[in-house]
DNA sequence: CGACCGTACTTAAACGTGTAAGACTGTCAA
DNA sequence: TTGACAGTCTTACACGTTTAAGTACGGTCG
């Protein structure tokens, strides 16, 4: 077994204390430059590597930074929005010589503060919180336990964590002013998993843009951000005896696509008869036929962002909330003019 | 700041030293049953938790394990495959009291050896390998660093890594004879990335299963397992002026979603020109339009099976390999029988 | 009754690193 | 010459846990 070099070997080896090693090798000052050079040569051909276990005992802190995610391994991994996301994140983790620590638990409130209070005991330095809830527990969790935090979205809810926001209203309204100017006026959307914050931004944005031209949705199903969900919402969309929308805006690519598909196998064509957007631009998007109108969020940007200010509030103290630039709508072939509505306008006349 | 609670916080609360505690706790012998009860239920109410960072540091051997994966962050975006893996990992390993250690490293040998090296010296317990290459450099490195490690895949390269295979090479095979009984004839293959492992092996079961029906493929390219590659290589297969093929086998579902967009997008249709395969079931793959006859591979178990492998050549010694059983073929919409082909055996006449 | 043993518990050292406090040397100003 | 002081290095302890070795006590057996 290769015994693991330590300070204490570099110390023998250069004839100084353990204490000089340590002091050379932090760049920390009570060492002269000749000493320092020697240290971190012989650190060097021996190989040294700090033990993290260690420094983690003594600063009372780890270098390992906890994302928990709480999910049914099934919802997540429908999603092409996480393996990007810890991309980002753990990007700029690791070069800051930071650890990502992955957990996953069940959903129940419970479990998962446990889990928490696990990571806090061994000196986890921080947490990365995503899929944020309505008055979320976890803010009040992070800052009685003291850790830095990032939340991932729009929640100023608590002054103890850092918030990386990415405002999604803007992609939405972009997508419903997209479909007004194409002539659209019976919209209807397919929202994600109730009581997620994103979600209800999005549906609250396609709301509001709808109402500038004195619209409403004509019609709003949830989805649950998955491709089933998508599914099921769009067949009721277009089975259901309500009017029929001319175009559906979604709360991501996901059910976009398997959308687009049922309109496909119910003969509707897409755009001649039915226009769609999506949101986050997953990379299938562009590929699909019609490609799809969505909107392009840089997840991997956002990750970055997101360890970048988790960072911050790890060494120095609290941070402001930061914005990430607003995403940018891309248009494909999925969108295109309404129909023409000349039987529809017949059957409810309308004050010319 | 809520000072953590340790072992001697309980040892002074129940009168003993902290051995006692650390016995009692540990269900080791030496303590009565009485005052381990005592220190069990005080260590309850203080609500300790052990702190990994010392006990990884006397045990020189933490309770993390790794996962580095070689990737540029936009290719791994693409793979819906890698939440699923990371969950049936993780929920194996956290009941057990571990923890995941994720890693994201840059296409280079030199960067990824540091990288293992690192986590080696920090007392990684364990390594999970993904993305065999062959001859893999990481085995011999995990041999002589003497950390247990699984290799997902085929790798019987070395001894001192637990394989979990997985044999993908039936559900190629059993897609090849489905088509051959479909009545095709002019098979060709849209592949993985070239030097995977997984890319080559399912090349290979693609030959060998037209080989008995003494049949090559019409075309072989080499996607890169990303919905761009996967439409690319389609283009280049109807574009070519090669014989037009009436079915293709792509390496995975995202090349193959992108390839039938492609297919629609040149006028072909989707079963009734060109049938087309895909290899993995993601889940989106059963909602497109037509949907996908794939692979279905269950990843979460095969992260579960991996997990566990792990765990037992973590606590006893090497672990042999262990096999998943094979994956069941999904026929979906998206193949169909070949279509008559009479002006093709015009021009090529065949001994009948 | 002393030797011996098992049980219940404690002492003390170790893991690798960081750091406050002290020791020693040399320089400079008073 | 002496004291202050800066610079360099060391000593010694801490972090929270495990564990080998030791102590104390009561009981059993020859």
């Amino acid at each position: 077994m290769p015994r693991r070099v330590t300070i204490a070997d570099i110390a023998e080896a250069t004839g100084v204390s353990t204490a000089s090693v340590s002091y050379a090798l932090n760049d920390r000052p009570g060492v002269s430059e000749e000493t320092r050079g020697r240290i971190r040569q012989v650190a060097d051909e021996l190989g040294w590597r700090p033990n993290r276990a260690a420094r983690a005992l003594v600063n009372q802190r780890s270098t390992s930074v906890a994302l928990v995610l709480r999910r049914i391994p099934d919802t997540l991994a429908l999603d092409p929005f996480w393996p990007a996301l810890l991309a980002g994140i753990e990007r700029r983790l690791s070069a800051a010589g930071h650890v990502l620590l992955l957990r996953m638990v069940d959903d129940d409130d419970e479990v998962e503060e446990s889990v928490y209070r696990d990571l806090a005991q061994s000196g986890c330095a921080g947490f990365v919180l995503t899929d944020l809830r309505d008055d979320d527990p976890r803010c009040a969790l992070v800052e009685e336990l003291e850790i830095p935090a990032v939340a991932l979205g729009r929640a100023r809810q608590s002054p103890g964590v850092a918030a990386v926001e990415l405002d999604d209203r803007p992609g939405i309204r972009a997508c419903v002013r997209h479909l007004l100017d194409l002539g659209h006026r019976r919209i209807a959307h397919v929202a994600g998993r109730p009581g997620m914050v994103h979600a209800r931004s999005r549906e609250q944005a396609l709301r509001a843009e709808l109402a500038t031209a004195g619209l409403e949705p004509v019609e709003v199903v949830s989805g649950d951000f998955t491709a089933q969900g998508g599914a099921d919402a769009t067949k009721r969309l277009v089975s259901g005896d309500g009017p029929m929308p001319t175009a559906i805006v979604y709360a991501n690519d996901l059910m976009a696509t398997s959308g687009m598909a049922l309109l496909a196998d119910v003969g509707l064509s897409v755009p001649g008869d039915i226009s769609v957007t999506g949101y986050d631009d997953a990379p299938l998007s562009a590929h699909l036929s019609p490609a799809l109108t969505t909107v392009a969020t840089d997840v991997v940007a956002w990750g970055e962002a997101a360890a970048d200010a988790l960072l911050r509030g790890i060494d120095a103290g609290p941070v402001p909330p930061t914005t990430m630039p607003p995403p940018r709508m891309v248009v494909r072939a999925s969108t295109g003019p309404a129909p023409d509505e000349r039987e529809l306008d017949a059957t409810e006349p309308e004050v010319t």
